[in-house]
Parts: structure tokens; C-alpha cells; sequence
DNA sequence: GCATTATTTAACTACTTGATTAATTAACCG
DNA sequence: CGGTTAATTAATCAAGTAGTTAAATAATGC
């Protein structure tokens, strides 16, 4: 899988609120299937699959701990999406300065004498 | 749409590398449609609900100029997703610092005179 | 070994996505 | 006006997603 098809994957996982509230869940720290699916007003089996997506995208790992599944979040793929964001930055960023620039001459034009 | 939603619809539309690779165009400068459809090997019907996709989720907007329909980046569910990114931030940085502090403990196992 | 708890697999359904080609709409230009 | 260029809509298809219930697997603990 390259780097492409990585971000693929994680975009897709995290384009589900219920998948999303998993990993907020597991911020909190690591967690069963059946903690996890807690919350949920969902069959376990949706939760199962909600979690094997996440898996797949590389979001969390599992092991197994008696009859548990711990599931721990893994953060690469967030970082890699929030490096992702960084490219676009810089325009978010002028545009900013560029509307803070406007209202500034706006200002300036407004206190000049004789209007 | 509530916040939710909207991050929804912007993860979902950055799951496809077309669609990342529309909007890598778009920052550097406003496109049309055919503009944005040539680099690809995909139908102009293709493209276009690619861009319709990236419109919905509120990444691009679009204005009619004479036969053209010109797209333009926006950034705001971009910072929303790098917003939402940051979260996580504190987990990653801590494993990175736990990380540190494990080589660092090794490396003076290692120093002890008589080992 | 057997009942219990934890979780996954299977089979199915409804809906959505990503693509195609063909047809249509819209605006320009000569 | 009529031809050309730009872009969308329509119809269709295959594949994928999100959910369900019922059955199967796996480990625990008396």
C-alpha cells in the first residue's frame, strides 16, 4: 500500500461519526470491542466492523488478552493526514492576512478628514 | 448539516486521490472544469462528479465566467480536519517523548563503568 | 466438560459510489 | 443563425458500505 492509498483509507475510516467517537474513545486509552460498542445504539457485529475498518487504515492495533480484543489507537495515519493539511496552510494564512489588510484600509478610509 | 456532518463530508471526499489531486491543483489558482479533468485518464462526466463531490463538502466553490464554470479552493474544512487533528496531538507527542527517554535510559545502561 | 462471555463470520438487504456512454444545456464566435 | 466548446444530466452497471439477525469460534472459570 502506498502513500496514497494510505491516506485513502484513513480519510474513508474517519468519514464515519461512530468511527470517529472509537477513536476518542480509545484517546482516553485502550479498550474491548465490547467497551467500545457500549456507547452505540448498533448490533455488536456493526461495531466489529466499524473496528476492522479502523484496523485496516492502520488507526488502531488489536491483541488479544484473555477472551478480549484490546484495541490501542495507532497515530501515524492521523499525523500523516494532519501533515497532509499543512500544504494548504500557507493559503489559509494569506487569505487571512489579506482580509485583515482590507478591513485595515477600510478603517483608514474612513478616518480621513473631510469624509 | 450539523459539525459532524460537515467533517463527514469532508473526510469522505478526501478518500479519493482524484479528488486530492483536484484540489493540489486548485492551490495554485482557480480552474475549470476542463483544466482540472485534463490531467486525468477518466471522462469528463467523471471529473465533473469528482468536483461536484468536493463542492458539497464545502473544499471548493464554483462561479460561471462566460461558457467556463471556474472552481476555487476553500480552505475552512481543511482547517476543520487539521482542527480536528489536533486532539490526538498530546498522545502522539507523548509516545514520542516516552520513545526518547526508553533510548536515553538504554543508552546510560550501557555507559555504567564495570558492564 | 459445560455454561458463559467476548467477538467474529455468514448471509442477506438497502443504499451509495465510481465509472461509462449518449444526450442535453448553455454560451461563445464568426 | 449555426457550429463549436464547456459542462452537466440521464441511464446504466459493477462494486462497495452500513446495517441487520443468526450461527460459529474462542477463551474463561466453576
Amino acid at each position: 500500500m502506498n502513500e496514497s492509498d494510505q491516506l485513502d483509507a484513513a480519510f474513508a475510516a474517519l468519514a464515519h461519526p461512530a468511527r470517529r467517537a472509537i477513536l476518542a474513545h480509545l484517546a482516553r486509552g485502550t479498550a474491548s470491542v465490547n467497551a467500545l460498542a457500549e456507547p452505540f445504539d448498533m448490533s455488536l457485529p456493526a461495531v466489529s466492523k466499524h473496528i476492522r475498518v479502523l484496523e485496516n487504515a492502520g488507526l488502531i492495533t488489536r491483541e488479544r488478552d484473555a477472551q478480549f480484543r484490546l484495541c490501542t489507537l495507532e497515530t501515524k495515519p492521523i499525523q500523516n493526514i494532519s501533515s497532509w493539511t499543512e500544504q494548504y496552510r500557507h493559503i489559509w494564512d494569506a487569505r487571512f492576512d489579506a482580509m485583515g489588510k482590507l478591513l485595515n484600509d477600510i478603517k483608514e478610509s474612513n478616518d480621513e478628514p473631510g469624509h
